[in-house]
DNA sequence: TGTACATCAGTGAACGCGCGTTCACTGATGTAC
DNA sequence: TGTACATCAGTGAACGCGCGTTCACTGATGTAC
C-alpha cells in the first residue's frame, strides 16, 4: 500500500493534527488547519485520510494506545529498578509509579487531549468503543497491580479498587488542568497516598 | 427589561438547549436545533440570546450553579436528618452524602453535560473562568465537610483532601459513563468508602 | 541496463451545503394621561 | 375608562462565509521484463 515515505507523512500529519486538536479543540479546528500545521495541502491530507472523521479517529486511537503503552512501561515490567512482572509490588514501587502517572495526567497537552476524546466519543460511537476498550485495559492493568500488591485479595474487590483508582486519576487530569484550576498545595502527595491506600490496603 | 412571559420563555429555551447540548454535543447542535427543541424560530431565540456563545454560556452557567446548589442541599444544611451547618459530620452522614453525590455523577445526562462543559471551556476563556469558580467552590465546600468531620485537621491538609475528593468524583462521572464503560461490581461502595477514608481519616 | 507502465505522492481550484447572523417586519402587552 | 404610544414577543426570509469534500490533474517512485 503506502511506502515508507507515505508512512512518514502519515506520522507527520498525525503529529500535527494532534497538536492542533489539543490547542484549538475539535470544534475549533478545520481540515485546512490540520493541513497547514502538517505543511501539506488539504487534498494531499485527504490522500491519506479521506474524511475528517478518519483523521480524528486515527489521532485519538494512536493517542490512547500510546497512553496505555506508557502506563505499562511505567509499571516497570522488567525495566530499570521497577518490579518484574510477577514480583510483589512494594510501597516504594507504587509511590514511584503513581507519582509518574500523576505527572502524565497533569501535562496540559495530555489533559486537553483527554477532554477532546470524551467530547468526541460522546458523538461518535466508533470512537466511544475505542475509549471503552482503553478504560477496560487501563482498569485491568491496575487490577493486576493490586493483585501483585495483595495476592490475597479476590477478583471482585480487585476490580472495584482498580476502577476507583482509574476514576481518581482521570478526575485529577481535569480538576488540575487549566480548566479545573484546582492546584491545592500538597494535593499531589494526598492523591498518591490515596492511590496507595487503595492498592495496598493501608 | 423582560417581562414574566419573557422570563418563562428564557427558561423554556435554556431547558431545551441543555437537552439538545447533552444529546448531540456542542459541535453537533446548531441554533436551528436549539430553536426547534424550544418550539421557537431562530430569530426569536436570538431575541433572548443574541449570539450562540451567549446561549451556550447561559446554559452552562445555569447548569454549574444548579450542581453546586444541589451539593449544598445534599450536605444537609438544616434539611431532614442531615447534620446542621456547624455540627459534627458522622460516618452515617458522609455515607449518605457521598452515595447521593455519586448517583448524581452517574446520571447520564449530567455526565454528558460535564464532558461538554470541559470541551467548551477549553476553547472559551469566559466559560473556563466560570468552571474554575465552580470547582473552587466545590472544593471549598468539601474542605468545610472535612473540617466538620475532623476539626483538628489544619487548613492545608483539609484543602489537599478536598481536591482529592473532587478528583475522585469528577473522574467517576467519566469512567462510569457510557463513554468510559467502567461499571465494576462493588465499585460504587469502594468509591464511597474511599471518600469517607479521605474525609474521616480512617 | 534501459524502457514501459502502474502506482503512489502531491497540487489547486471549485462546489455546494449548513451554519450563525442580520434585518425589516407584524402582532401582543404594558403604561401614561 | 378609553386612547396613544412605547416596548416587548415573535416571524420569515435572506445573506455570506467557512467548511468538508470532490475532482481532474501533474510529478515522483517503484517494478516487471
Amino acid at each position: 500500500m503506502t511506502g515508507t515515505k507515505g508512512a512518514l507523512r502519515q506520522t507527520t500529519i498525525l503529529d500535527a493534527a494532534e497538536e492542533v486538536l489539543v490547542a484549538k479543540g475539535n470544534a475549533g479546528s478545520a481540515m485546512r488547519d490540520f493541513a497547514a500545521a502538517a505543511g501539506v495541502r488539504v487534498g494531499h491530507l485527504q490522500h491519506y485520510f479521506p474524511t475528517r472523521a478518519d483523521l480524528i479517529r486515527a489521532v485519538l486511537d494512536r493517542s490512547l494506545k500510546r497512553s496505555l503503552q506508557r502506563l505499562k512501561e511505567m509499571s516497570g515490567i522488567g525495566v530499570g529498578d521497577g518490579p518484574g512482572a510477577g514480583e510483589l509490588l512494594t510501597r516504594q514501587h507504587s509511590e514511584r509509579l503513581f507519582t509518574a502517572l500523576l505527572a502524565e495526567h497533569s501535562d496540559p497537552a495530555g489533559v486537553g487531549m483527554h477532554v477532546e476524546v470524551w467530547a468526541i466519543a460522546a458523538a461518535d460511537e466508533q470512537i466511544a468503543a475505542v475509549v471503552r476498550a482503553f478504560y477496560a485495559q487501563y482498569a485491568e492493568h491496575v487490577a493486576d497491580l493490586v493483585g501483585r500488591a495483595r495476592p490475597e485479595v479476590g477478583e471482585l474487590q480487585r476490580n472495584a479498587v482498580a476502577s476507583t483508582v482509574v476514576s481518581l486519576f482521570e478526575g485529577a487530569a481535569v480538576t488540575r488542568s487549566v480548566i479545573g484550576g484546582l492546584r491545592a498545595e500538597g494535593s499531589d502527595a494526598e492523591l498518591v497516598r490515596t492511590a496507595q491506600w487503595l492498592v495496598h490496603g493501608f
